[in-house]
DNA sequence: GAAAACATGTAAGTAGTTACATGATTCG
DNA sequence: CGAATCATGTAACTACTTACATGTTTTC
């Protein structure tokens, strides 16, 4: 069976202790959320083909009425884990980041709406940093104390990538207004490339 | 009709002086690729779908028996462009990165597995850096030159950013090496989160 | 006893991919 | 004249999202 990344972070929520799905779906939106976004729907029938394909164990924790499963890497789930994480054949490289395209297209506008735009960016990333920092970093922390030291190392990447973008893009902002107004005159429909 | 980032990536290549489907998909292969992949089977049905709204001109071009088709912005596919740009209402806030998810999971690794890891994802971000110098960052100059100067920020922006991450995960090597032979003693399942 | 959070899922739809099909033209 | 590249597309599939459905338990 085809494993793609979305199962091994399962794989890897198990590992380090999320039983249920509910809990996976708990942890991903306090760990994972920002660099590989997983939907709740997807959780449920990843785990059954995990069982099928023998890489998780099922095990009924339903109390009373309430049905409920917990999870279990086996052996072959592991295994798989620690394969995937020592190939070479990695994803291709690509570093994607809500308003990139926004940026490559900024040409359409006038100098003060390009500031504007590039603000807003600035200030996105900002907050994207900050949200690491005071939201998922602290969590990580304190699971680091217990044994997985790398969602904390991970937190930590995302956050100064952030943190860099955002000085990046402000430095950008003060060479814009440092060009002074416009002498660009590439407004039409330039056949350029 | 619903615009998605994909839309606007062709109405801005559109703006730039790409006329045809082929064209857009060979401008995207250059610069775009990096950070928002686009696979021909959506420019095709996507420029339909632009022409349809009104967005697009589509121009016969075939030459001889070769069937083809020249397409510029209408004043409406402008417009949409410029709003789109201005609107504050941007993506949720991601950064994806090839990688950061076997970052997140590396602690079901030996640390010198660990180590070879971290020595891959840094040398996949160098990789990333050099490809858009070399590769991505020329085109854009020299499109700088006649007008869309963003095109080149951007590039140069993913440059800066691949780097950091290299350089980051240089760090992480170094004090992962520091640290010495294993004294973490989580490789269990402990149940943690 | 109402609201929030627990817990599990399905249905329908969107976005995007891979692989293929077709043929024309250009270049060495 | 064969290979590469130009040029346009389709079919089938995969991944993923949104929105909903359903009921339970805990907490205020």
């Amino acid at each position: 069976m085809h494993l793609r990344p979305t199962s091994y972070l399962l794989l890897g929520m198990l590992r380090v202790g999320a039983a249920s799905g509910y809990a996976i779906k708990k942890t991903i939106e306090q760990s994972t959320q920002f660099f590989c976004p997983t939907s709740p729907a997807q959780v449920y029938p990843e785990l059954d083909r995990l069982e099928e394909a023998g890489l998780v164990a099922r095990r009924d924790a339903s109390r009373g009425a309430r049905r409920r499963s917990d999870f279990t890497l086996t052996a072959d789930g592991r295994e798989a884990l620690r394969r995937w994480l020592k190939s070479s054949r990695e994803e291709p490289m690509q570093i994607r980041m809500s308003g990139m395209l926004r940026l490559f297209l900024a040409d359409a506008l006038d100098p003060e709406e390009q500031r504007e735009l590039v603000q807003r960016l600035a200030q996105r990333s900002r907050d994207g940093a900050s949200h690491l920092r005071t939201e998922i970093l602290p969590v990580a922390e304190r699971l680091a104390d217990r044994g997985p030291r790398f969602p904390h190392v991970a937190a930590q990447f995302g956050a100064d990538m952030w943190q860099f973008a955002a000085e990046w893009l402000e430095r950008l902002d003060a060479e814009i207004a440092a060009r002074g107004p416009v002498e660009d005159g590439a407004d039409g429909n330039d056949a350029a490339w």
